[in-house]
DNA sequence: ATTATCTATAGATCTATAGATAATGC
DNA sequence: ATTATCTATAGATCTATAGATAATGC
């Protein structure tokens, strides 16, 4: 098991900037996210924010690592649970989910779209995705489980499942079948 | 077999500024569609596609249209290929990874995010995701396909998996786990 | 002394409307 | 006659910088 990336240190400043950005993208949404309006919820002109973070993508970069870390730990956590045993699929997917759906802002700024910050995410995702390969065995299916958790929590948050969905069992069906020669 | 939608008639100029909406999509990004793109694009000023399209969401949603009905249109052509046997998971899965990314533009356009088009594409989708029930056998199992399907194109067309990835390997993985207990 | 914040502003965009003018179809 | 396009423009935003002023830490 890899040793968890440690969080950048921050002012005292800095860390409240990115909580109140937060709020606002888990409240509004990231197109409400702009430097103006953190300025404004911080009771703040927005050019002060540029003392605190060079440019808007580096404080997006910022968030990107928070939410890598709180989901990679949360499943790690998952793994952990397990001891020596193998974690089970369903298990680590019910983390997932629970995991993203917890601040689906945050969840799509770090793993939706083109990456904000490059040479940060590698480590991190890499860490952040070692539960899938603990949970699967081989790299493959590693990689397709994560695209299945990934690709549901994305459709749920984009509200693209029709209306009577009872998505807990697809979630379910997902588990099974990739549990597929061993208990889901 | 649910009847194919029929799309909507347009105008010749309507349709060329489909037309050209798409190209701007595929090679320049979302972000690039603009009227004023747009309409530079085909040698007009912006005002003037307003007497073709109400609003640029107008505009948005008859591309989701068009994306949903290629894309519907590729996947119910599998299973029409696979004649009176039920299609294998493996041969959807090629087909719908070929499909999203010949256009990842439109793709990404009329899967993610939130609805352009709610009425439109109520009926649409429900057509174009009915293959996955008709490869799968139940809606669960159907919806968590789909899921890894859709997981899998936006982390492949967001460049999201490490360098070294098989992804070949990686969609076979994911074929042979929905098809656990019968042929990949 | 040093750091944070402020005012003022440059420099880019966008979507969309109003009303005038040009092009096209009967 | 009707439709398409043009010019002009309203009305909103954004990110980011420069230089002055206020607040804070030694």
């Amino acid at each position: 098991m890899t040793a968890p990336p440690r969080p950048t240190v921050r002012s005292k400043r800095a860390a409240d900037i990115l909580a109140a950005a937060r709020h606002i993208l888990e409240e509004e949404g990231a197109d409400a996210l702009t430097m103006r309006r953190l300025a404004a919820a911080l009771g703040v002109q927005a050019p002060s924010l540029y003392k605190h973070f060079p440019t808007k993508r580096a404080l997006e970069g910022a968030l990107v690592e928070q939410g890598m870390l709180e989901l990679g730990s949360a499943l790690h956590g998952a793994i952990e649970a397990a001891g020596r045993r193998r974690v089970p699929v369903s298990r680590l997917l019910e983390t997932y989910r629970k995991a993203a759906l917890a601040n689906p802002g945050l969840y799509r700024l770090a793993t939706a779209g083109p990456l904000v910050n490059e040479a940060l995410a590698d480590g991190l995702e890499a860490w952040a995705g070692e539960p899938f390969f603990l949970a699967t065995g081989d790299p493959w299916n590693a990689q397709a489980l994560f695209s299945f958790a990934h690709g549901m929590v994305m459709l749920e948050l984009d509200g693209r499942f029709p209306p009577g969905s009872d998505l807990g069992r697809t979630w379910r069906a997902g588990a099974v079948a990739f549990s597929y020669g061993r208990r889901a």
